[in-house]
DNA sequence: CAGCATCCTTTAAGATACTG
DNA sequence: CAGTATCTTAAAGGATGCTG
């Protein structure tokens, strides 16, 4: 996994729980993709257009990621041409109204 | 400033936001200092003594840091030896609950 | 269409020694 | 005591060409 960002070898829960926290959204692009999925599933072509500044490689190094994290899940349809559809999970779509309160702290700190 | 997570070169006020949020929260000792300082005001010792596993250097810059984006203030003292206190700013007091909440989500994801 | 492999650049993070 | 300066390492992020 990468974008580990790591808040201590914590033995405290509160802090693993914050470790896991950052590691959901402290990649580049994670918030991004995460918005992108709110309501519905994408394919991964249509992910590329909404994000056309993502490199591929990383594109799908963050999917992955999330899948792992289990915020994302894939699936993959077996046609030609191939189809792949990512879509948030229970989970993922329960945090996402936190996710999205996370907007008021920028804003908070925006006003000069 | 370090510890950029850029979401995107973004027109969204939303995502300008978000992207103020991870400059914020995104660096790996950022949330663990403002957890130290919640309560009362530390000096930079006290700090260095709470988190020893962070190198100083690290540790200074993540203070600078938090102090240009307004999260927390510095209050030098002209003693002899030298005094610096750091505490929350009211900015910072003031989304402290919201960062907190962050931990709900790393529960919810670190169950099996 | 979706995605892997490889190579390259940039940035965060850390160690250590020194200073007002 | 509270920093700076310098060097090194590790990791994230990115460009490009190839494949099932």
């Amino acid at each position: 996994m990468n974008n580990q960002v790591k808040i201590r070898e914590s033995i405290d829960p509160k802090h693993l729980a914050l470790q896991k926290t950052l590691d959901i959204i402290c990649g580049k692009w994670r918030l991004y993709i995460i918005y992108q999925l709110d309501t519905q599933a994408r394919r991964y072509g249509e992910l590329r257009r909404m994000i056309p500044e993502v490199s591929e490689k990383v594109l799908i190094q963050e999917l992955k990621d999330l899948v792992s994290l289990g915020v994302i899940e894939k699936k993959s349809y077996n046609e030609v041409p191939p189809r792949v559809e990512y879509s948030l999970t229970a989970k993922g779509l329960q945090v996402l109204p936190t996710l999205l309160s996370l907007t008021s702290i920028g804003e908070l700190f925006l006003e000069p």
